[in-house]
RNA sequence: GGCGAGGUAGCUCAGUUGGUAGAGCACACGGCUGAAAACCGUGGUGUCGCCGGUUCGAUCCCGGCCCUCGCCA
């Protein structure tokens, strides 16, 4: 029996709903694998549900935050759920974050205090072939995997490599199939002139529900470099209301394609059609679930 | 109706003193390991409004027409 039940796809595919269903079904808690639903004060950008979830609503916007700081919390969540005798339901249109709670990635240690801000200058300084080329003499292995204009890549990988660490290291664990309990990894599959639809719908909704006052009342405080990047933060801020809404529409159907990328990449993932009822998609992740899960 | 400005990629626009065209965004594909709703790479997707003239050659020059915007009637 698979313990662990993980549920992914694009933003408005119904993911929170189809998860809340099976929670209705069965003893289980839902954990969150959203990037951007970690922080506290954006309800309704972040699509947060009214429903109990873990890791969402944590993080101040004020602070950065980290896939490393989610998986550790992620492993503590999933471990406690399960002790608890419950099935753990972790779902979230983050790629990187739901492998990094179902699997132990081995992430490399966070920058030394002042290093990537002594890396940024240097790569200004020298440009990004020269930046390139000092990566190259430290890491030759980390210098082949980032192009010399991935400013942030380079950076990284110059501040690992002084450490002693590379961009490289270990094996990779992140498109493996590896997970840390049995695990049934269903993705979430709607048409995307459906999905579009659904997106213009949700964002227009977004701005009847106030978006604008909680955009507002967020910017008064301070922002994180992480959270500075969550979609319409910027456009709602500095756009009027039709050009915002078109601009963030856009965004989120980039994002959407974006996630399918990830969806089809995931290993293991079983592909569900989600063009219909949550309850009917529901039942099938749990018809699925009873399946023998292969000897790991 | 008159005068002026303009019609070039999905959008906003640049350009060619005549040799069939380009940027940003969008879009497509790919990469990614303590920033992932981020970051990076590759790709031009086009009756240059229509018809005719001049020319070896017209998106560009000339004539006519159509459309949009502004001002004046």
């Amino acid at each position: 029996m698979r313990r662990v039940i993980a549920i992914f796809g694009p933003t408005a595919s119904g993911k929170t709903a189809v998860a809340e269903a099976v929670a209705e079904r069965i003893p289980a808690e839902l954990v969150s694998a959203d990037a951007m639903q970690v922080y506290r004060g954006l309800p309704i950008l972040t699509n947060q549900s009214e429903r109990p979830a873990r890791l969402v609503a944590f993080v101040g916007l004020g602070e950065t935050f980290s896939v490393a700081e989610y998986q550790s919390l992620a492993h503590v969540a999933v471990d406690e759920i399960l002790a608890a005798g419950r099935t753990p339901v972790v779902v979230g249109g983050t790629g990187l974050y739901l492998r990094a709670a179902l699997a132990r990635l081995e992430l490399p240690p966070p920058p030394a205090p002042g290093a990537r801000e002594r890396f940024e200058r240097l790569y200004d300084e020298l440009g990004p072939e020269h930046a390139h080329e000092q990566l190259a003499e430290r890491d030759p292995e980390g210098a082949a995997a980032v192009h010399p204009n991935d400013r942030r890549r380079v950076v990284r990988a110059l501040e690992l490599a002084e450490a002693g660490s590379s961009l490289r290291p270990g094996e990779d664990r992140l498109w493996s199939a590896e997970t840390r309990h049995p695990t049934l990894i269903v993705g979430l599959e709607v048409p995307s002139e459906v999905l579009a639809e659904r997106i213009e719908r949700r964002t227009r909704q977004m701005f009847e529900r106030g978006v604008e006052a909680e955009v507002r009342r967020a910017l008064a405080g301070p922002i994180s470099p992480t959270a500075r990047t969550i979609h319409g933060l910027q456009d709602i801020a500095g756009l009027p209301r039709e050009q915002a809404i078109e601009a963030l529409v856009t965004r989120t159907r980039r994002y959407a394609a974006y996630q399918r990328k990830w969806m089809r990449r995931i290993p293991e993932i079983a592909l569900l059609d989600a063009d219909r009822a949550s309850e009917e998609v529901a039942q099938e992740v749990l018809a699925r679930l009873g399946s023998v899960a292969p000897a790991r």
